[in-house]
DNA sequence: CGTTATGTACTTTTT
DNA sequence: GTACATAACG
């Protein structure tokens, strides 16, 4: 039987979701299924089978890399261009619909928008303006709560202030959402809001892209927020007249972003809202051997309330996964970095191996022990390119002269440089605008041509917007990149960084020329926006939407360090997943709150897939949290893997020679506080060797001290925490 | 206005 | 333990 090229090499439930019928679709992958896979073949058998134009497609994902590897993907299938098609981010799409439909939604044409960093310090000016105590409310925290409220859909009048921090907050949300109004500023989830409310209340433009589009497809779907999950449902006319069809890919074993208002619960409520909907799991796993997956499938079968799904594979067995317990967070590392060694001297590559850590702070232990081994490694999830504070400086410029009343970007940068608009005139522009009702660059004319403001301070306000103005004038006409050039010059911006000194200035110097090429590299053709859009919004748009994949040195082979989080849709041969304690993982925190746990457990279960060949699962018995000394447990997780899947790995350190790490002496001296090498030798006992105790039951011995028959051994007990003992009388039995 | 000292908080991350 | 922010100081 001759197959359709776009049904080879699939299997089974993939060829039924791919060439299904025109119908509402929800695709349960689990990890490593072949899910974008199938994403990919669905929309090109839409366009080559069912002859659909691209121009009738949305695909909506999460991350511009999953939305670009999508777009690359199809158009590398179906062999044609397929910029008619509407793919990307839910942030992304909502944003071209502000863009097309600005009057409609009371925007300004050059609105702008504003990243969390700059939203965070837009609230707290706002918040010191409304005198709050600011030991009690931070704007961290009101940042939080208008998120989450604008992500459920609600405006500042919808909440009803009943108690007094509601109250508060409201009152917050409010002067907020004025200021940013009448700034004509955006931020994260107002794209969402705001082009929801489009599409709800204008019926014409619904109409229109009801019309349009005839498939919707939404990956990650388990990680959609409650405006999400109404956007799509309003854009594919559900349960109304004109019903389109919607495809949901997603794992309800892989939501990991409850606490950022992803709902799971999504999933179940399509069933209900699309009753003609059908359900194809694919169970079939392409990446981790046998061992592997049956290790977490017997973790994530902990959890309750799941939709049911067990992979498998028809793979190898693969090795056990090593569970090392290293006695502190020290020794982890350093087990870790020597297993690298070894694995990259069989002569696999260091690019194969992640280790994966639940918080970030993890990383440093990590990341010397590599340094001491010479073993290079990447950290994913530092600041990125358009995060940086000398390229936001100089997105600020530009950002003013697109739009003058963007009084985030003039707080950034009128006095940066200094130019001696010091917290005092800052301070009555802000009052005079409040009065005024006018933005920050009005109020600041204004006060100094009305001279409320003073000779010296009035000078250099009329300095600064005769900077920009006459900026405005002599670069508009330029392209991209020397205008951006000449902003970065002529603001005194770069010779700022350049007259300070060290390699951080020295970095950010790099980082100004670089933002210049990449304006230039900028091809406004290249990104799909509406067309009246000038190429200065559509950087800047591109510049918050997309801050820019980090640029690390590709192509030196090596380790990756990263977040379970941030390993989600990631796989490698050789995973590492350290840490793996009771109080780190799951969090302290996770255990206090109700459903958290659960969320726990499907981050493991994510980080126990990433794993292709081999999975080592380490914790310490002893960690430094916060500069304090802590016990931990084994994490419960590690009991729920069935034994004959784990291969404990015994403490190999100790049978060497002391000098075996002369580098780290000095940091493991401060551990051994007193219990010299020898004292433990004598003993008959080592660190992290296992005893077990006639009534404390099992445990691992942590510290030593003193000789001879007063010498004590601390040992930390399984079930009872740490306890020293008199060695004489402690009778342990080696275990 | 710019530098230094003290205080405080601190999972997870994308857009 | 450290980064980051604000407060006090010169």
């Amino acid at each position: 039987m001759t197959q359709h090229p776009l049904l080879e090499q699939l299997n089974d439930k993939q060829r039924a979701a791919v060439s299904a019928p025109e119908r509402h679709m929800l695709v349960l992958a689990g990890a490593g299924s072949g899910k974008t896979r199938v994403l990919v073949h669905r929309i090109a058998w839409l366009l080559q089978e069912f002859h659909l134009s691209p121009y009738s497609v949305m695909a909506v994902t999460f991350t511009n890399k999953a939305a670009a590897e999508m777009r690359g993907r199809v158009e590398e299938l179906v062999g044609s261009s397929t910029r008619a098609m509407w793919i990307g981010t839910f942030h992304g799409l909502a944003h071209r619909l502000l863009r097309a439909h600005y009057m409609d939604v009371d925007l300004p044409q050059n609105f702008q928008i504003l990243d969390s960093d700059d939203q965070q310090r837009m609230l707290k000016r706002i918040m010191r303006s409304m005198n709050l105590d600011e030991k009690r409310w931070s704007p961290k925290q009101a940042q939080w709560f208008i998120n989450a409220k604008k992500d459920e859909g609600l405006r500042a009048h919808h909440l009803d202030g009943h108690d007094f921090n509601e109250r508060t907050y409201k009152e917050i949300y409010d002067a907020y959402q004025v200021a940013c109004d009448r700034a004509g500023l955006v931020d994260f989830a107002e794209l969402l809001l705001r082009a929801h409310e489009l599409l709800r209340d204008n019926r014409i433009v619904r109409e229109h892209y009801q019309r349009r589009f005839r498939h919707i497809l939404v990956d990650e779907f388990q990680d959609t927020n409650a405006i999400q999950y109404a956007w799509v449902k309003l854009l594919s006319g559900g349960g109304g007249d004109h019903e389109n069809y919607v495809t949901i890919v997603g794992d309800d074993d892989q939501s990991i972003y409850g606490w950022r208002g992803a709902k799971i619960e999504n999933i179940h409520q399509f069933t209900r809202d699309y009753p003609s909907v059908e359900t194809i799991r694919l169970e079939q796993n392409y990446r981790s051997t046998n061992t592997i997956l049956s290790a977490a499938n017997s973790v994530i079968a902990n959890n309750n309330d799941r939709l049911g799904k067990e992979l498998w594979t028809d793979g190898s067995h693969g090795e056990p996964i090593d569970l090392y317990a290293a006695y502190n967070e020290l020794d982890e590392a350093r087990y870790i970095a020597s297993q690298i060694e070894s694995w990259h001297e069989k002569g696999n590559a260091l690019q194969d191996v992640a280790l994966l850590y639940r918080s970030n702070a993890q990383s440093r232990v990590l990341e010397e022990a590599l340094l001491h081994a010479r073993i290079p490694y990447r950290i994913y999830g530092g600041l990125r390119f358009f995060d940086r504070q000398e390229v936001k400086d100089a997105l600020a410029y530009l950002r003013l002269l697109a739009n003058r009343n963007d009084d985030a970007a003039l707080e950034r940068v009128i006095n940066t440089p200094t130019r001696g608009i010091g917290a005092r005139t800052l301070e009555i522009i802000r009052d005079g605008a409040r009065q005024r009702g006018t933005s920050l660059w009005d109020a600041a004319k204004q006060l100094a041509s009305e001279k409320v403001l003073t000779g010296r301070a009035a000078n250099a306000v009329l300095a600064f917007t005769d900077l920009i103005q006459q900026l405005e004038d002599e670069t508009g006409e330029y392209s991209l990149g020397r205008q951006v050039d000449t902003v970065i010059k002529s603001s005194g911006l770069m010779a700022m960084y350049q007259a300070e000194k060290g390699e951080k200035a020295e970095t950010r110097v790099e980082n100004l020329k670089e933002l210049v090429n990449a304006c230039d590299n900028f091809d406004q053709l290249d990104n799909e926006q509406p067309e009246d859009m000038t190429p200065l919004n559509a950087f800047l748009a591109h510049a918050a939407l997309e801050s820019g994949e980090e640029q690390a040195d590709e192509y030196q082979d090596a380790v990756q360090l990263m977040t379970l989080h941030s390993a989600k849709g990631l796989e490698f041969p050789l995973v590492f997943m350290c840490g793996v304690e009771e109080g780190l993982f799951p969090s302290q925190q996770s255990l206090d709150e109700a459903g958290r746990l659960a969320e726990e457990r499907r981050l493991c279960y994510v980080g126990m897939t990433r794993a292709m060949q081999k999975l080592v699962i380490t914790y310490a018995e002893q960690r430094r949290v916060y500069g304090q000394e802590k016990l931990h447990r084994a994490s419960r997780f590690i009991a729920e893997i069935p034994p004959e899947n784990l291969h404990h790995v015994r403490m190999q350190s100790r049978s060497r020679p002391a000098d075996d790490f002369a580098g780290t002496q000095q940091s493991y001296g401060r551990f051994h506080s007193g219990a010299s090498h020898e004292a433990f030798a004598e003993s008959g006992y080592q660190l992290g060797q296992r005893v077990r105790h006639s009534k404390f039951g099992e445990g691992t011995v942590l510290n030593y001290e003193g000789s001879g028959p007063q010498s004590r051994i601390q040992v930390n007990f399984d079930d009872l925490g740490s306890k020293w003992l008199v060695v004489a009388y402690a009778r342990l039995e080696r275990c």
